[in-house]
DNA sequence: GTTACTGCAAACGATTTGCAAGTGG
DNA sequence: CCACTTGCAAATCGTTTGCAGTAAC
């Protein structure tokens, strides 16, 4: 499958999940939360608020913020997305389907995000099971120096 | 060495490390920034600003909030504290000196916030050495049910 | 029709900022 | 004394809320 018709099929996919989920919980199939899905579904890794605002705005698609973070809270609800605080009073998202279980690394210095993906990590934290507590989901922050900023503070020593 | 002298020891074990980061820093060593750390070295395991304010009120210790904010920024600067948001609008802190390294156990349903200490786990975050990228420091936070929600929800079935 | 959803503007709450008065070095 | 700190109040900014109009079902 190329990498186009693979992105539409997700698109599909999470349209009919959010659909189920929109019926069993009671709630309305409206344009402006099916626009909202789909833009979370474009390829963009980590973004806020105001970003899809103004996406939307781009695409002449106009939905207040409110219906934005409507939005957003369903989506986060039936787990097509989740909401992360990077140290920020600003929150971000990121969609979930279709995207491996990852850990972030942030740069203390440019405050970059990156994705990490490492199996192992992902195995051993999952296996520890832990006593009198049932994890759903977990996120590991690594906090660090990233190598464009490291290689940034070598030049000026 | 009793519980209460280690207690004592510690405080004046930090006050030291932040006397000479103040010192380091062309800071001004005030009556203000000493008495919140000392709070801070309570045995409060997590706490936010507004529990810092109350408590030096309590204490007939008068401080406005900015200082609070102030001392705070600082704490966190030289690794004397650490600052948590989860998931709530909220910063929440902890003391670092004397704390061992632990993760957060973060109750879905009440929100209540645990500690949980795994040697294993932490060596194995350790030792995994990410390639371009130097970490200072980390969080993993679980979400899941404790065992007291746990509970109350099989009541409700 | 009924009821939920939307957009707008106002409210909110944690944090930051500007500034005059106070105090450490 | 000079510059940093403090306390206060006002400002900020992301997010939430109340409400009247609009659209699902």
């Amino acid at each position: 499958m190329t990498k186009e018709k693979e992105k539409i099929d997700i698109k599909t996919k999470v349209r009919t999940l959010f659909d189920n989920f929109l019926f069993l919980k009671h709630c309305r199939k409206t344009s402006e939360r099916y626009a909202i899905l789909d833009l979370v579904y474009s390829n963009k890794e980590h973004f806020d608020i105001e970003w899809l605002y103004k996406e939307m705005e781009k695409q002449s698609f106009r939905v207040s913020r409110s219906t934005i973070y409507n939005t957003m809270q369903l989506l986060v609800e039936c787990h097509l997305a989740q909401k992360h605080q990077f140290g920020k009073s600003i929150s971000v998202y990121e969609h979930t389907y279709g995207n491996d279980l990852h850990h972030h690394l942030i740069c203390n210095s440019c405050k970059k995000v990156m994705e990490y993906k490492d199996p192992g990590l992902i195995q051993f934290i999952a296996n520890n099971g832990m006593k009198r507590f049932t994890p759903t989901h977990y996120s590991l922050n690594i906090y660090g120096i990233c190598s464009a900023c490291s290689r940034k503070n070598k030049k000026k020593i």
